[in-house]
DNA sequence: TCCTTCACG
DNA sequence: ACGTACGTGAAGGAA
């Protein structure tokens, strides 16, 4: 017999139990969901991977062997809910009638079982699949041992080999263990070693090989906490090792021959039974593919003939280009790559399953992809997830995308999910487990119905799904980073930090790990008794604000600020950066289209929009962000973009002439507000107002400005009378966009992007005051973000069509940075000026500062 | 997983 | 009488 499945019952059941939480349930009113759930996976599994045997293996209930032996650390497991309870025994009953083997074993766990049958497999050399959603299964992964790990909600797995250990932990399998040994778990009550989590395990296992090896070497090459806790509590870790390590030669019955598939169809009518119709008609479609000469299905219910759609499986990828090739190109084909990939169009349903086949039979994502490209390039409309992340060339798609999620956004950025099975669930839309593209193409009719009535089709159409286009390109494109400067760099913030811990250690007579707040809180204001300034729920605040607050009296304090410079530097921009490259020495970023409230982007795995520049230590990273050979960096930047934004839509006749005028917008407000000559305004008066302007666009309140820019509550609360005294135009506005988003419920940007508030109708103080400063902000924050949304995308088309090789590379919410041939620069730098500042035209200019350079630095 | 802290606009 | 600026992402600790 070929490849063998072995599914981990209550592991299963578990995860589909919480990640389907729909209410479901059968004629009688028995709950569903968990049946449902375990049902899919196995369905999965079935049509993914093909197997020639199957059984599943369950924990019994009688306390296990292991928990008796080391008594004090029994584990206190919860009851199971009621509503999973009721469900229990009916996926036993189908397991049973589908007559899928089961493995138990008095004593022994679920994954024991999973243990000793991988063991006997290994040593026969039979290949084996073991489905479950435990991460300490991963221990296990061998030669013919793989993990199909379902790592949240139902559909999405993980096909865990050796290789994939090693690339993940730099590990080998069972090393894990040792890991666990040192790290604990405490839903096992697995005590492990105190202190030590999961990074200082991996490093220890890393450095030498095993726990033993660890506690062999703790004592001359460790240091600290962390090797006195090595040395006193090693019997603590070996014990914990014991129970880390999975069983693999429990007494477990398995005659392989018995897990041959050739009743799984006996399931059908119980499931029908259950008014589980779809899930019963996969289970027979699944049958038949798999086993040619399986039974029919059995009389127990005379069936209707099938309502739903019906889909074509389709195997292997040269039947799916035989079959795309036969397939009319229409008006629309919607086109999904998720666990499979599906294909519908008006007359078509079809999926096919996706790699990941143990030998290696499956179809990549790619190769599905190009197989349907034809198809895709000569349709009017192609409906679609997520257009950014194909992995196909998406060129021929520009201006014929639908994307769902781009949709989905536009109608409700705060969505909490925006997975293609959220969409289509939300929204009530059937059929997505048996055909998902057919599912997208009647969500995607739907919203476009829904962004027609909300007005958001514009910037669905003209905005989001332009910009995918565009945010594509500049993934792609990357920004290159000068590693040997941040290598240099590192060196040199690794000695400061090694400086100023020796400092902090002496002063404070103690040595504590620096990155603990509460740690640090301990040494502080209990030891050395300074006074604490605030609380937060957790104990006394150690942030920023407080030490600054103390620096002077305490020079410990001060350190610690310093330190935690560095530290932030080193750990979140020069390690990672390095590691980030790719071959060309460039990285890559992410941009987050359906991240943000407001109609920001975000960009992350590297986060580029938060590289540092306010303090000369962090701008010396920028200086590693550098132009390629031959080529120059272009920045430019919106000045002021959100006060003129706000100068436009509050129609301010004051703020508005001072844009005309092109003046310096804090210096007008404190000449405003203090009522002097613009020339009179000291920096002083300048950078309060400076303060008072963000605090506008923020939604203000005079607590919030008092603390920052430290004057007393009712100063801070007579500068906003003056300021609004002196900019009344500013102040309707405000008190105008509250009561109108609490009518209707949402706030809008001028380009009627829609941003749901429902904290305004709270009865809770505190939420409905946010709710109103939102009111006040997000029409800001989000116009201004339209703007430049609009600009890239002009900006890369003027590009494309001149023909130039300069590339937009980088968006930083109101700054664009472009990498440019030398010979472009000058033209390039030209048509980024105009193409932001001309973008839009509002009452007061939009004005864009062009600069060049070398690196990221040199542009200012 | 949550929290705290801190980098950016 | 309430307890506060708007929008993000990443690292590291604690649980």
């Amino acid at each position: 017999m070929g490849k063998l499945v072995l599914l981990d019952g209550y592991s299963l059941i578990y995860r589909a139990y919480h990640a389907l939480q729909t209410p479901m349930s059968a004629p009688d009113g028995t709950p569903t969901n968990a049946i449902h759930g375990f049902m899919m996976m196995l369905l999965k599994v079935l049509s993914d991977e093909r197997p020639d045997g199957l059984a599943v293996a369950f924990d019994t209930h009688a306390p296990t062997f292991r928990k008796e032996l080391f008594d004090g650390y029994k584990a206190t497991r919860k009851p199971m809910p009621d509503d999973l309870r009721a469900q229990d025994p009916i996926i036993h009953e189908l397991i049973e009638n589908m007559e899928i083997p089961i493995l138990e074993c008095p004593g022994y766990e679920a994954d024991d079982i999973l243990g000793t049958v991988s063991r006997r497999c290994e040593d026969e050399g039979r290949e084996l699949l073991l489905v479950t959603g435990d991460r300490d299964s991963f221990q296990l992964a061998g030669e013919h041992t793989t993990i199909l790990y379902t790592r949240k909600g139902i559909s999405e797995t993980q096909l865990v080999t050796p290789g994939y250990v090693r690339e993940t932990y730099g590990l080998e399998p069972e090393q894990l263990i040792d890991v666990k040994a040192l790290m604990g778990d405490t839903s096992d009550n697995i005590p492990g070693l105190p202190g030590v989590g999961e990074k200082t395990a991996l490093r220890l296992i890393r450095d030498y090989g095993s726990l033993e090896g660890t506690l062999a070497a703790a004592d001359s090459r460790e240091k600290g906490k962390l090797r006195e806790k090595l040395i006193n509590c090693a019997d603590q870790a070996r014990m914990s090792y014991r129970l880390a390590r999975i069983v693999r030669d429990a007494p477990v019955e398995a005659n392989f021959d018995d897990w041959k598939l050739g009743r799984l169809i006996r399931g059908v009518p119980r499931l029908k039974e259950l008014g589980m119709n779809m899930a019963a008609k996969r289970l027979y479609d699944a049958v038949r593919a798999l086993i040619p000469g399986a039974e029919p299905e059995p009389p127990a219910s005379a069936r209707k003939p099938d309502a739903g759609v019906k889909v074509e499986e389709i195997e292997n990828l040269d039947a799916l280009r035989a079959r795309c090739r036969e397939i009319p190109a229409a008006d629309w084909i919607a086109v999904h790559l998720g666990g499979e990939f599906s294909l519908a169009t008006r007359d078509v349903n079809l999926r096919v399953p996706l790699g990941g086949d143990l030998l290696r039979m499956g179809i990549e994502p790619d190769e599905a992809l190009s197989a349907a490209a034809e198809l895709l390039t000569n349709c009017g409309r192609v409906e679609l997830w997520n257009v950014k992340a194909l992995p196909m060339d998406i060129e021929p798609l520009r201006g014929r995308a639908f994307d769902v999620m781009l949709a989905a956004y536009a109608l409700n950025p705060q969505r909490h999910s925006f997975e293609a099975a959220s969409l289509c669930a939300d929204e009530k839309i059937p059929g997505f487990e048996q055909c998902p593209a057919r599912a997208l193409h009647l969500l995607a009719e739907r919203q476009r119905g829904q962004m027609e009535e909300q007005q958001v089709e514009n910037i669905f159409d003209e905005l989001e799904m332009p910009l995918a286009f565009v945010l594509r390109g500049m993934e792609r494109e990357g920004f290159q980073v000068d590693a040997e400067a941040l290598r240099l760099l590192g060196v040199r913030f690794d000695s400061e930090i090694a400086r100023i811990t020796q400092e902090i250690y002496e002063e404070a007579g103690e040595r504590f790990n620096l990155n603990s707040p509460r740690q640090l809180a301990d040494v502080l204001f209990e030891r050395m008794k300074i006074p604490a300034q605030k609380k937060n729920h957790r104990g006394y605040s150690t942030d920023a604000e407080v030490l600054e607050g103390l620096a002077d009296r305490y020079p410990i304090c001060g350190k610690i600020l310093e330190y935690r410079k560095y530290q932030k530097l080193r750990s979140t921009y020069i390690d990672p950066l390095i590691e980030m490259r790719d071959e060309n020495s460039r990285v890559h970023t992410r941009f987050d289209q359906v991240a943000t409230a407001t109609g920001r982007l975000s960009s992350n795995e590297p986060n580029l929009q938060n590289i540092p520049v306010r303090t000369e230590i962090g701008r010396e990273i920028r200086g590693a962000f550098v132009a390629k050979p031959g080529c120059v960096l272009l920045d430019a930047d919106y000045s002021q973009i959100e006060l003129r934004v706000l100068a436009h839509v509050s129609g301010d006749a004051t703020m508005t002439a001072a844009f005309n005028r092109d003046e310096d917008i804090h210096a007008r407000t404190a000449a405003e507000v203090y009522g002097v000559p613009i020339e009179g305004v000291s920096s002083h008066m300048r950078s309060a107002c400076k303060a008072v302007n963000f605090g506008i666009v923020y939604g203000i309140s005079d607590f919030a400005l008092a603390k920052n820019i430290g004057v007393n509550r009712h100063k801070a609360h007579d500068f906003i009378e003056r300021y609004f005294e002196r900019y009344p135009g500013v102040k309707a506005y405000m008190t105008n966009s509250v009561a109108e988003a609490k009518e209707r419920g949402f706030a809008l940007t001028l380009l009627g992007r829609r941003r749901y508030i429902p904290e305004l109708q709270s009865g809770n103080y505190n939420l409905r005051s946010f709710g109103e400063r939102c009111a006040m902000n997000s029409p800001i924050q989000g116009t201004a973000a339209d703007i430049i949304k609009l600009a890239m995308i002009r900006v890369d088309e003027e590009l494309r069509r001149r023909g130039m090789r300069t590339k937009l590379i980088l968006q930083v919410h109101d700054e664009l940075i472009l990498e440019a041939p030398e010979d472009e620069a000058a033209e390039a730098a030209a048509l980024l000026k105009d193409c932001m500042e001309g973008v839009m035209k509002l009452s007061v200019p939009l004005r864009a500062d062009v600069s060049r350079g070398r690196d990221w630095r040199a542009c200012k």
